[in-house]
DNA sequence: ATGTCGCCTCATAGGCGA
């Protein structure tokens, strides 16, 4: 299946609140011009659309009032595929939002935290990532290249966090969501960051507000892409950018970017 | 348990979610 990827770059990015790093956004997008931009926990109703419309972008949202809400920019034009994630009608949360954009099937996710666990808030996280994986079931057979990023809040190795005996009580590094991200590789999806990085220590998305965690490098990887057997192949990198994590005000998490040819 | 953010409201302090 044909589809102009060449030099595409496409960023994730949970931004805490798009109302409070509104200038973190739009700074780091006027420099770095993603084609595709990926926006986790908007937490708000209202979506900017014509702040990013001044910058090139067009833009598709899934809005919440105070919780969630998922956004994908692009400069080019975005087909808006689905808005929730099947398998549960009465899931109401803002999490999911499935595009096509250059012939690329771009999914943008919030998976839940889980936290704390042996709650209904962890049920919630596994039976959602079990629907998601219905899901990636469904766009392996069709063939189409796939992209899914976001916020998967899930710690898939050891050496995605700095201190595993941190994190053993956290619903991020329980083996059941580790389970379910390693069953969605071994269906044939790739982890874009660790597959372009294997064995690197010290490399993190998110880092908590609180003892100095983005200074002394305490951190966690939860921000993926994964991507489909189909566009593997025409990964040209994967990194992290830490930059916006060192600004006044940042959001807890950072970007992670992919490039296409 | 704690730390620190951002949001909301039976609002200017406290609760929730992360």
């Amino acid at each position: 299946m044909a589809c102009n990827l060449d030099g595409m770059k496409i960023a994730s990015w949970n931004v805490n609140s798009i109302r409070a790093r509104i200038a973190h956004v739009t700074e780091w997008v006027a420099r770095e011009k993603p084609d595709v931009l990926l926006l986790q926990e908007l937490k708000g109703s209202e979506f900017p659309a014509l702040t990013f419309q001044e910058l090139g972008y067009e833009s598709a949202a899934v809005t919440q009032k105070t919780y969630n809400g998922v956004a994908v920019l692009s400069l080019h034009p975005i087909e808006t595929v689905a808005t929730a994630l099947l398998g549960d009608e009465a899931d109401t949360h803002a999490r999911f939002l499935e595009t096509r954009v250059q012939g690329l099937r771009v999914v943008n996710i919030y998976a839940p935290n889980g936290n704390p666990i042996g709650t209904d808030k962890f049920n919630y996280k596994l039976a959602w990532l079990d629907r998601l994986k219905v899901k990636l079931e469904h766009w392996l057979r069709d063939g189409t290249p796939t992209v899914i990023g976001g916020d998967f809040n899930i710690i898939p190795e050891d050496i995605d966090c700095h201190k595993p005996s941190s994190w053993i009580h956290d619903a991020l590094f329980q083996p059941e969501p580790r389970e379910r991200y390693r069953t969605f590789l071994s269906m044939g999806y790739t982890d874009a960051f660790r597959s372009s990085h294997p064995g690197e220590t010290g490399q993190f998305t998110f880092w908590d507000y609180f003892r100095k965690a983005f200074e002394t490098n305490r951190g966690i990887r939860i921000d993926h892409f994964l991507l489909s057997p189909s566009l593997a192949p025409r990964m040209t990198a994967c990194h992290i950018d830490k930059a916006p994590r060192q600004l006044e005000k940042p959001s807890d998490h950072t970007p992670i970017v992919l490039e296409l040819h």
